[in-house]
DNA sequence: ATCCAGATGGTC
DNA sequence: ACCATCTGGATA
């Protein structure tokens, strides 16, 4: 949810991807504390927002304990209306989420996230995207979807 | 359906 | 030089 004056701009999530800790050779965490990363070593329930391709603006939640990088990578969102937003930076292109909201508290408002009380999801793992420099760790399945969702940023196929 | 160049700028 | 992306146009 991002309430942007008497708005709240929201949706379901239905894809995430976890990065986790300064060994996954996938998370901005593995080059040490870097001053982009610091929000990932940080207070875990706080947004890491960073901008990619010069354009584009991806959402994280960072999790675990100070000192202790990981976040989860929020991709897609069944909007409440007729809005797209299946991929990272569509996402926060409609949601409004910029570097702005990096190191907010995501357990308040502007920016904050609910439980959601609709049906529950047919949860698949596969692996992450975009991630292929990362070796080893480009294949770990720590991408996970809502099956059931048609908003997802790419299809699922046989056994993924 | 798949492929790919181009946009665009912060980060290391 | 690289990059946790997206779009529109070309090709088949």
């Amino acid at each position: 949810m991002h309430r942007v004056g008497q708005r709240v701009l929201s949706g379901r999530i239905v894809e995430t991807e976890a990065y986790i800790g300064e060994e996954d050779r996938a998370c901005h965490a593995r080059f040490g504390q870097t001053p982009r990363a610091k929000i990932l070593f940080g207070e875990p329930g706080h947004a890491y927002v960073f901008l990619i391709y010069g354009m584009y603006h991806c959402f994280n939640v960072v999790c675990e304990s100070r000192g202790r990088p990981a976040a989860v990578l929020v991709r897609a969102l069944e909007m409440d209306n007729e809005s797209k937003a299946d991929g990272p930076g569509k996402l926060c292109r409609v949601l409004g989420i910029t570097r702005a909201h990096n190191g907010l508290d995501v357990t308040s408002q502007p920016l904050w996230i609910e439980r959601h009380s609709g049906r529950a999801p047919t949860i698949v793992a596969t692996p992450r995207v975009g991630v292929d420099y990362a070796g080893e760790w480009a294949q770990k399945p720590w991408r996970f979807v809502d099956a059931s969702s048609p908003s997802l940023s790419r299809k699922i196929f046989m056994g993924f």
